[in-house]
DNA sequence: TATGAATGAGTCTTCATTCAT
DNA sequence: GATGAATGAAGACTCATTCAT
């Protein structure tokens, strides 16, 4: 028996998904693909162009949701700092928000996104937002005071390893957590985590570097 | 001049760590790290006897005392748990301690073997540290009372997250410095904010659940 | 509406000879012709059997009429030859008329049959025809008196390679023009340029060879 | 026993110079290339990047020095041009001699240059002959006397014509025989062929057209 | 009749590994 | 010890042909 098209584009896409998510783009297989899809490989060309096609199609749409959400983040920010209001917990929120909407729609696409797409026109996502939660940081590690000095190098060190281990501290959650209340839950502890964190951080800042910790390595 | 053999072996590690740290164990080529060690691709036969016990030339040093530190902290946890003191700030150090150790010896090694080893017998490295973190957060989270109870599925959720995203935090810190100063500093502050963070959870739980975040979704 | 079945054929052969035309048989593509015929690739094979079968389709009436006409020309340049009669225009104009009809027909086939059937079983038409071409003008380069000596390898060199140039020019000005005036009209010029260099080369040959070019290599 | 590196790089060019030029380049196939050579199709690898550069390697000297022929062929024949001189005889004893220096050094690698290179960038060299060639036909065909009319489109018709025939012929007696003797007799005997008939044309133009051929159509 | 999805052998190419030298 | 040519299986992709609908 034939099975209907749109039923064979929908196994290929989720053998697709499941191959990049667990080797990735440049590690997966398109026979792999086809066997898992119960399809013959050649048959996977009738329904993409290629490799990087198949993979645009599972990843372009969390990719364009993506890019309006990080303009729609910037544009935010850039608001309420013109109003002189930028506290950390503000941030988090907004970002906050925006992922867990993107997730919701896409979980595991936007894992692969994130994750996954080394050797293809994907591999920068990551570092760019990188990037900008690491100057949205900067701002929130300077001075309380409205001074304008630019950022010392350590706190731009130290934006630079907090923006890096937040935004993959939440492609974690994201891997490891299928869309619902328990994930929603577990994003909002981790940023009330780190929420708290930097502000402790701030404060023990104002008095001696390296306040909490009585590791004396 | 014939170059001796320690020093041929020494330039296939070198490139081979170089490699392997760039693309990771499935993509990296025998040829390339061939080349990049001023050997021919046939010759790295005669020191290892495939990709992947070169592979393991360069990370079972490391898995090894990886090993034996985790065992080291599991048992010093156990005691003091025992004794009845279990802080978040101790975990933190001790695990601190222990990785700043392996990281001072074996920095693009270790890196490797927590984000390179796809493909490789190693892949459940990070995992089980994550595991074991958990295990200990799991604690940490509990009631200070010394009370038997089971932790909560909630906590035990938060728990497997938060040690799932220090873990990758950890790695991803490693990845971005060398060894010196501003890394240990920078791992410094980012066991501090997860310290603090966690605290202020513990905190906040005992009177509301989700209490710093003012984001409703 | 449901496309007459003949309309369909009709279709298929015009998409099939532009395709033959322009990439030759190996080259070309039934799903391209498919395409260009406006109709699905499976459904070409309800009319031919496959790609072979369609490309006789297109060429084997022009290749029936120009096996008559071969066979035609053999038998008449036969009498004509028992009648002592023998002159390079003669042969000429029986050749170029039996072309221009042929091509009159079957422009485009006839091109296809000589040019583009590499890979098919037409692949040694043009050949023959140059065979067929060059045991006659063989008879024309022989000396003039009527004897029975077979020819000079000299003369059956320059026979052949004046019978393989000529089929080739007459294929490549059909190739390049459209039936009509001016193509009777080059065809006409070019076997005039032959016809008039052949009757010096005979001439010149009397006296010495190569008469006519002072190149010395 | 392990055959010379060099050994087998000329094993190969061979087998894939017969290859293309027995099936033209892009239905050549690697794997027949390297069964032929006695070699595995990754083996040619080694030698050649791709099946375009080991085409390269056969036909880039060829067109090189043929480039360099056309070039200093144009340039000489300007000059002749500027003396007032130029006659159809002078045109093609030194298109001649170009060529029979090319094909003295590289017979088959000529052939396919000019007759098997569809599908790769020299596909557009033949044509390029033909239009130098064309040109230079054209004046030979304008009348005589020095005047600045530009050619007919008649005559523009037939040196297209003329130009094409000579070209593919040439391109045939290359292709038909070895470098030797005989060769160099055939191409001087075609030439001279196509020089006394294109004077006849000149002459029989003056009087009427289609002077020599009595075929009525 | 017509469709177009499916097949499978074919294409070029890469690469870890072996082995004659 | 070292070389680097050779191997062969696997990679992505194409295409004439078949067949369920």
């Amino acid at each position: 028996m034939q099975i209907l098209k749109e039923e064979v584009r929908a196994n290929i896409l989720k053998a697709a998904l499941l191959e990049f998510k667990q080797v990735g783009y440049s590690n997966a297989s398109i026979r792999r693909i086809a066997m898992a899809a119960g399809v013959t490989s050649g048959n996977i060309y009738r329904y993409y162009k290629n490799k990087e096609q198949l993979f645009d199609a599972i990843v372009l749409p969390v990719h364009n949701q993506y890019i309006d959400s990080l303009e729609e983040i910037r544009r935010k920010v850039q608001l309420s700092y013109a109003r002189g209001a930028t506290s950390a917990p503000d941030f988090f929120s907004r970002i906050e928000r925006a992922f867990i909407e993107l997730f919701k729609t896409y979980s595991s696409e936007f894992t692969i996104l994130l994750n996954r797409s080394e050797g293809t026109k994907y591999e920068g996502v990551k570092p760019e937002l990188e990037d900008l939660v690491s100057s949205l940081l900067e701002r929130v590690l300077a001075k309380p005071v409205g001074d304008e000095v630019s950022p010392s190098a350590e706190n731009r060190a130290v934006a630079g390893m907090l923006a890096s281990t937040i935004v993959e501290g939440i492609c974690v959650i994201f891997r490891d957590n299928e869309e619902g209340e328990t994930l929603k839950f577990l994003i909002d502890q981790y940023l009330s985590v780190y929420s708290k964190g930097i502000a402790g951080l701030i404060h023990s800042d104002k008095e001696n570097r390296s306040g909490c910790c009585e590791n004396n390595h």
